[in-house]
DNA sequence: CTTCTATATTGACGTCCGTCGAAGCAGAGT
DNA sequence: ACTCTGCTTCGACGGACGTCAATATAGAAG
Protein backbone atom coordinates (compact mmCIF):
# COMPACT_ATOMS: atom_id res chain seq x y z
CA UNK A 1 0.00 0.00 0.00
CA UNK A 2 1.40 3.55 -0.11
CA UNK A 3 2.54 2.78 -3.22
CA UNK A 4 1.33 6.23 -5.50
CA UNK A 5 1.49 8.73 -2.26
CA UNK A 6 5.26 8.97 -2.59
CA UNK A 7 6.43 13.07 -2.72
CA UNK A 8 9.43 13.50 -5.00
CA UNK A 9 13.19 13.46 -3.53
CA UNK A 10 13.49 17.29 -4.55
CA UNK A 11 11.36 20.10 -3.17
CA UNK A 12 11.30 18.95 0.31
CA UNK A 13 13.73 16.34 2.47
CA UNK A 14 12.02 12.89 2.67
CA UNK A 15 10.57 11.79 6.00
CA UNK A 16 12.75 9.01 7.67
CA UNK A 17 9.64 6.63 7.59
CA UNK A 18 9.36 7.68 3.79
CA UNK A 19 12.77 7.02 2.93
CA UNK A 20 12.92 3.47 4.78
CA UNK A 21 9.62 2.34 2.53
CA UNK A 22 11.28 3.62 -0.56
CA UNK A 23 14.56 2.16 -0.11
CA UNK A 24 13.42 -1.16 0.17
CA UNK A 25 11.49 -0.94 -3.24
CA UNK A 26 15.39 0.40 -4.46
CA UNK A 27 17.19 -2.45 -2.49
CA UNK A 28 14.84 -5.37 -4.40
CA UNK A 29 16.10 -3.46 -7.50
CA UNK A 30 19.59 -3.32 -6.89
CA UNK A 31 21.04 -6.51 -7.85
CA UNK A 32 21.61 -7.78 -11.34
CA UNK A 33 19.84 -10.73 -11.19
CA UNK A 34 16.71 -9.02 -9.98
CA UNK A 35 16.69 -7.12 -12.51
CA UNK A 36 17.25 -9.13 -15.33
CA UNK A 37 14.39 -10.91 -13.90
CA UNK A 38 12.36 -7.90 -13.77
CA UNK A 39 13.00 -6.97 -17.54
CA UNK A 40 12.78 -11.19 -18.32
CA UNK A 41 9.28 -11.32 -17.05
CA UNK A 42 8.15 -7.06 -18.29
CA UNK A 43 9.69 -8.47 -21.47
CA UNK A 44 7.78 -12.10 -21.91
CA UNK A 45 5.07 -12.47 -24.50
CA UNK A 46 1.62 -11.66 -22.71
CA UNK A 47 3.73 -9.99 -19.97
CA UNK A 48 4.24 -12.45 -17.93
CA UNK A 49 6.47 -15.32 -17.09
CA UNK A 50 6.73 -18.65 -15.31
CA UNK A 51 9.39 -19.70 -13.09
CA UNK A 52 10.69 -22.58 -15.71
CA UNK A 53 11.06 -19.69 -18.59
CA UNK A 54 13.64 -17.51 -15.84
CA UNK A 55 15.59 -20.34 -14.14
CA UNK A 56 16.90 -21.86 -17.89
CA UNK A 57 18.44 -18.57 -18.09
CA UNK A 58 20.42 -17.93 -15.39
CA UNK A 59 23.42 -19.91 -14.15
CA UNK A 60 22.20 -20.37 -10.82
CA UNK A 61 20.20 -22.83 -8.63
CA UNK A 62 16.10 -23.01 -8.55
CA UNK A 63 16.08 -21.65 -4.50
CA UNK A 64 18.04 -19.10 -6.07
CA UNK A 65 15.52 -17.58 -8.50
CA UNK A 66 12.79 -18.18 -6.06
CA UNK A 67 14.72 -16.41 -3.46
CA UNK A 68 15.24 -13.06 -6.23
CA UNK A 69 11.64 -14.03 -6.62
CA UNK A 70 10.23 -13.82 -3.37
CA UNK A 71 12.42 -9.89 -2.88
CA UNK A 72 10.61 -8.84 -5.87
CA UNK A 73 7.37 -9.62 -5.09
CA UNK A 74 8.04 -8.19 -0.98
CA UNK A 75 9.04 -5.27 -2.75
CA UNK A 76 5.39 -5.20 -4.60
CA UNK A 77 7.08 -4.94 -8.10
CA UNK A 78 5.64 -8.19 -9.48
CA UNK A 79 2.73 -9.94 -8.70
CA UNK A 80 3.26 -14.29 -9.19
CA UNK A 81 -0.76 -16.12 -9.93
CA UNK A 82 -0.59 -20.16 -9.74
CA UNK A 83 -2.67 -21.23 -13.26
CA UNK A 84 -2.40 -25.41 -12.10
CA UNK A 85 1.19 -26.52 -12.10
CA UNK A 86 3.17 -22.96 -13.40
CA UNK A 87 3.21 -19.56 -11.34
CA UNK A 88 3.19 -16.94 -13.59
CA UNK A 89 4.90 -13.54 -12.46
CA UNK A 90 3.82 -10.10 -14.45
CA UNK A 91 5.25 -7.07 -13.06
CA UNK A 92 3.58 -4.05 -11.33
CA UNK A 93 3.78 -1.41 -13.90
CA UNK A 94 2.23 1.15 -11.20
CA UNK A 95 5.12 0.11 -8.69
CA UNK A 96 7.53 1.67 -12.16
CA UNK A 97 5.58 4.51 -12.70
CA UNK A 98 5.93 5.25 -8.97
CA UNK A 99 9.63 5.32 -8.43
CA UNK A 100 9.58 7.40 -11.80
CA UNK A 101 7.80 9.95 -10.58
CA UNK A 102 9.88 10.24 -7.49
CA UNK A 103 12.99 10.46 -9.08
CA UNK A 104 11.51 12.74 -11.50
CA UNK A 105 12.89 16.11 -10.90
CA UNK A 106 10.01 18.57 -11.65
CA UNK A 107 12.74 20.77 -12.32
CA UNK A 108 11.15 24.37 -12.01
CA UNK A 109 10.73 23.84 -8.69
CA UNK A 110 14.37 23.16 -7.94
CA UNK A 111 16.26 26.38 -8.27
CA UNK A 112 13.39 28.46 -6.06
CA UNK A 113 16.23 31.15 -3.84
CA UNK B 1 29.53 7.57 -18.75
CA UNK B 2 26.74 5.17 -20.40
CA UNK B 3 24.80 7.53 -17.92
CA UNK B 4 21.88 8.24 -20.63
CA UNK B 5 22.84 5.09 -22.99
CA UNK B 6 20.43 2.36 -20.76
CA UNK B 7 17.99 0.54 -22.69
CA UNK B 8 14.17 0.20 -20.77
CA UNK B 9 13.38 -2.71 -18.56
CA UNK B 10 10.54 -3.83 -20.67
CA UNK B 11 10.63 -4.38 -24.02
CA UNK B 12 13.80 -7.03 -24.35
CA UNK B 13 15.58 -8.22 -21.70
CA UNK B 14 18.81 -6.34 -20.31
CA UNK B 15 22.23 -7.88 -20.84
CA UNK B 16 23.93 -9.01 -17.79
CA UNK B 17 26.80 -6.32 -17.80
CA UNK B 18 23.68 -3.39 -18.13
CA UNK B 19 21.72 -5.33 -15.41
CA UNK B 20 25.21 -5.17 -13.06
CA UNK B 21 25.45 -1.20 -13.86
CA UNK B 22 22.18 -0.23 -13.45
CA UNK B 23 22.27 -2.46 -10.23
CA UNK B 24 24.97 -0.59 -8.74
CA UNK B 25 23.46 2.69 -9.14
CA UNK B 26 19.75 1.11 -7.46
CA UNK B 27 22.39 0.07 -4.69
CA UNK B 28 23.32 3.22 -3.64
CA UNK B 29 19.74 4.17 -3.25
CA UNK B 30 18.50 1.24 -1.60
CA UNK B 31 19.28 2.78 1.91
CA UNK B 32 16.96 5.39 3.80
CA UNK B 33 19.79 7.48 5.06
CA UNK B 34 21.14 7.21 1.39
CA UNK B 35 17.94 8.41 0.13
CA UNK B 36 17.52 11.08 2.77
CA UNK B 37 20.63 12.58 2.00
CA UNK B 38 20.14 12.67 -1.71
CA UNK B 39 16.94 14.68 -0.77
CA UNK B 40 18.09 17.13 1.75
CA UNK B 41 20.81 18.36 -1.29
CA UNK B 42 18.25 17.69 -3.55
CA UNK B 43 15.80 20.19 -1.62
CA UNK B 44 18.53 22.82 -0.20
CA UNK B 45 18.71 26.24 -1.17
CA UNK B 46 20.75 26.92 -4.24
CA UNK B 47 20.29 23.09 -4.94
CA UNK B 48 23.77 22.41 -2.58
CA UNK B 49 24.50 21.51 0.58
CA UNK B 50 27.51 20.94 2.99
CA UNK B 51 28.29 18.38 5.00
CA UNK B 52 27.98 19.94 8.00
CA UNK B 53 24.39 20.81 6.94
CA UNK B 54 23.43 17.19 6.44
CA UNK B 55 25.71 15.53 9.29
CA UNK B 56 24.03 17.40 11.98
CA UNK B 57 20.18 15.82 10.67
CA UNK B 58 21.38 12.39 11.63
CA UNK B 59 21.90 10.93 14.74
CA UNK B 60 25.36 9.62 12.97
CA UNK B 61 29.13 9.91 13.02
CA UNK B 62 30.95 11.85 10.34
CA UNK B 63 32.64 9.11 8.95
CA UNK B 64 29.38 7.13 8.47
CA UNK B 65 27.80 9.97 6.52
CA UNK B 66 31.12 10.61 4.41
CA UNK B 67 31.17 6.95 4.01
CA UNK B 68 27.31 7.16 2.39
CA UNK B 69 28.30 10.29 0.44
CA UNK B 70 31.37 8.32 -1.07
CA UNK B 71 28.47 5.82 -2.25
CA UNK B 72 26.30 8.05 -3.79
CA UNK B 73 29.24 9.78 -5.54
CA UNK B 74 30.40 6.80 -6.89
CA UNK B 75 27.20 5.61 -8.13
CA UNK B 76 27.56 9.73 -9.94
CA UNK B 77 24.19 10.77 -8.22
CA UNK B 78 25.77 13.50 -6.78
CA UNK B 79 29.30 15.68 -7.12
CA UNK B 80 31.13 16.99 -4.53
CA UNK B 81 32.75 20.32 -4.54
CA UNK B 82 35.66 21.86 -2.76
CA UNK B 83 35.29 25.90 -1.78
CA UNK B 84 36.98 27.01 0.56
CA UNK B 85 36.39 25.38 4.00
CA UNK B 86 33.62 23.40 3.02
CA UNK B 87 32.61 20.87 0.42
CA UNK B 88 29.41 21.21 -1.45
CA UNK B 89 27.60 18.70 -2.84
CA UNK B 90 24.86 18.90 -5.45
CA UNK B 91 22.80 15.98 -6.83
CA UNK B 92 23.42 15.23 -10.95
CA UNK B 93 19.90 15.07 -12.42
CA UNK B 94 20.10 13.34 -15.24
CA UNK B 95 21.37 10.77 -13.79
CA UNK B 96 18.33 10.65 -11.94
CA UNK B 97 15.73 11.27 -15.32
CA UNK B 98 18.50 8.29 -16.68
CA UNK B 99 16.59 6.12 -14.14
CA UNK B 100 13.31 7.40 -14.55
CA UNK B 101 13.55 6.61 -18.32
CA UNK B 102 14.64 3.42 -17.32
CA UNK B 103 11.52 2.31 -15.57
CA UNK B 104 8.84 4.29 -17.08
CA UNK B 105 7.31 1.18 -19.61
CA UNK B 106 6.47 2.96 -22.87
CA UNK B 107 3.10 0.85 -21.87
CA UNK B 108 1.53 0.50 -25.24
CA UNK B 109 4.85 -2.15 -26.02
CA UNK B 110 4.14 -3.97 -23.00
CA UNK B 111 0.98 -5.83 -24.31
CA UNK B 112 2.63 -7.34 -27.60
CA UNK B 113 0.42 -10.42 -27.69
C1' DC C 1 -2.79 -43.35 -3.18
C1' DT C 2 1.38 -42.88 -5.30
C1' DT C 3 4.44 -40.66 -8.16
C1' DC C 4 6.17 -36.98 -10.92
C1' DT C 5 6.96 -32.18 -11.89
C1' DA C 6 7.06 -27.30 -10.57
C1' DT C 7 7.95 -24.11 -7.08
C1' DA C 8 8.76 -22.64 -2.24
C1' DT C 9 10.97 -22.98 2.33
C1' DT C 10 14.69 -24.14 5.52
C1' DG C 11 19.30 -24.07 7.26
C1' DA C 12 23.99 -23.21 6.57
C1' DC C 13 28.05 -20.81 4.78
C1' DG C 14 30.84 -17.03 2.92
C1' DT C 15 30.83 -12.40 1.56
C1' DC C 16 29.27 -7.75 1.43
C1' DC C 17 27.58 -3.65 3.93
C1' DG C 18 26.53 -0.12 7.65
C1' DT C 19 28.48 1.57 11.64
C1' DC C 20 31.94 3.32 14.79
C1' DG C 21 36.46 5.26 16.87
C1' DA C 22 40.96 6.65 15.65
C1' DA C 23 43.94 8.60 12.64
C1' DG C 24 44.94 11.38 8.36
C1' DC C 25 44.51 15.41 5.25
C1' DA C 26 43.44 20.09 3.63
C1' DG C 27 42.46 25.07 4.29
C1' DA C 28 41.95 29.12 7.29
C1' DG C 29 43.35 31.87 11.08
C1' DT C 30 46.38 33.18 14.64
C1' DA D 1 54.92 27.08 12.48
C1' DC D 2 51.06 25.77 15.18
C1' DT D 3 46.40 24.88 15.81
C1' DC D 4 41.52 24.57 14.83
C1' DT D 5 37.88 22.95 12.03
C1' DG D 6 35.63 20.30 8.19
C1' DC D 7 35.83 16.19 5.96
C1' DT D 8 37.83 11.76 4.51
C1' DT D 9 40.23 7.29 5.04
C1' DC D 10 41.45 3.17 7.75
C1' DG D 11 40.59 -0.92 10.49
C1' DA D 12 37.43 -3.51 12.92
C1' DC D 13 33.02 -5.51 14.33
C1' DG D 14 28.21 -7.23 13.83
C1' DG D 15 24.42 -8.00 11.04
C1' DA D 16 22.37 -8.48 6.52
C1' DC D 17 22.51 -10.69 1.92
C1' DG D 18 23.27 -14.09 -2.09
C1' DT D 19 23.97 -18.71 -2.80
C1' DC D 20 23.41 -23.67 -2.42
C1' DA D 21 21.78 -28.60 -1.07
C1' DA D 22 18.17 -30.74 1.26
C1' DT D 23 13.56 -30.82 2.37
C1' DA D 24 8.69 -29.52 1.96
C1' DT D 25 4.37 -28.35 -0.50
C1' DA D 26 1.02 -28.20 -4.28
C1' DG D 27 -1.14 -29.75 -8.22
C1' DA D 28 -1.33 -33.24 -12.26
C1' DA D 29 -1.29 -37.76 -13.95
C1' DG D 30 -1.21 -42.47 -13.65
Amino acid sequence: MASSCWSPLVGQPISPEHASEISRVFKALGDPVRLRLLSLIASHAGGEACVCDLTEVFDLSGPTISHHLKVLREAELITGERRGTWIHYRVVPQRLASLADLLIPTTAETVAS
